[in-house]
DNA sequence: ATTAATTAGGACTATTTTAGTCGGATTTAA
DNA sequence: TTAAATCCGACTAAAATAGTCCTAATTAAT
């Protein structure tokens, strides 16, 4: 439980490594799976969720990559998690949206405190702040 | 991701409604599970957690049951999660511990970050700041 | 034009984690 | 003695995560 995923990993990675470099740089899929050892279609794949959602740019080709083309400290972490793994898993209810019980869940507040506390940090935590080097 | 499990919402169901209770008073797993729905099996598994770490006391027999036995502002949520789901999984590096690239890993700084970020939040809820009623 | 390097993306399998079940043992109030 | 409760290990099922495979589209370089 409260574990960060492995595409999110993979992302930060990608995304560290991109912000060391000059911003109009490229780097390419490839460069980063074997520099850090990532399976190079899991990462393919997360950097296609980026460019998707206009955290990064593809250039397609030979001589191709992504580059950033977002500010990192204007990205909340909960937004960046949702481009990566979609929805929020932990603001759903754990039960059943027709759940008969709703009136008697003794469950459903301290769920609720748990979500808010949660994603209140995240809406407080930038890329910035994760991916930057000090 | 950042999901809470099952296991911690049922004691957290069984725990809200003990402390609606006198503090002396027993409350059965037959009671909880079947007031809340909850699988009989896996809410006794995860009270004699509970038991074994001190959180509640059983009392066998017929008309037994658990009540609470610790001031729940005294037990910090991230206590509370190591109790039930074992060591904190976010804690955890996702790498082997014989990682060899551990000099040129890029992501290990913005994992900590995220992992720090939750277990001080975790760190300063109270088990009580969850449960409470108000 | 052709080739090779790159991104794009769907369909699939494997692995791990979580959830739930089963069978029995121990304790104890009635 | 019985029945109601906790205790606990071994097992199965389901869901989530991780990883693989294959093919298409784009484009720089030759």
């Amino acid at each position: 439980m409260l574990k960060i995923t492995r595409k999110v990993e993979y992302a930060l990675i990608a995304l560290s490594q991109m912000q060391m470099k000059r911003h109009t740089a490229l780097t390419s899929v490839k460069e980063i799976s074997t520099q850090n050892d990532i399976p190079y279609e899991i990462l393919a794949k997360t950097m296609q969720l980026l460019a998707r959602a206009d955290i990064v740019e593809a250039v397609k080709g030979p001589r191709g990559g992504y580059r950033l083309i977002i500010d990192p400290s204007q990205i909340k972490m909960t937004t960046f998690f949702e481009i990566i793994e979609g929805p929020m898993g932990f603001m759903d209810c754990s039960f059943d949206s027709d759940c008969e019980q709703i009136q008697s869940c003794a469950i459903r507040t301290p769920i609720q405190r748990i979500n808010d506390s949660i994603r209140d940090m995240f809406n407080n935590i930038s890329l910035q702040d994760i991916t930057r080097l000090s």
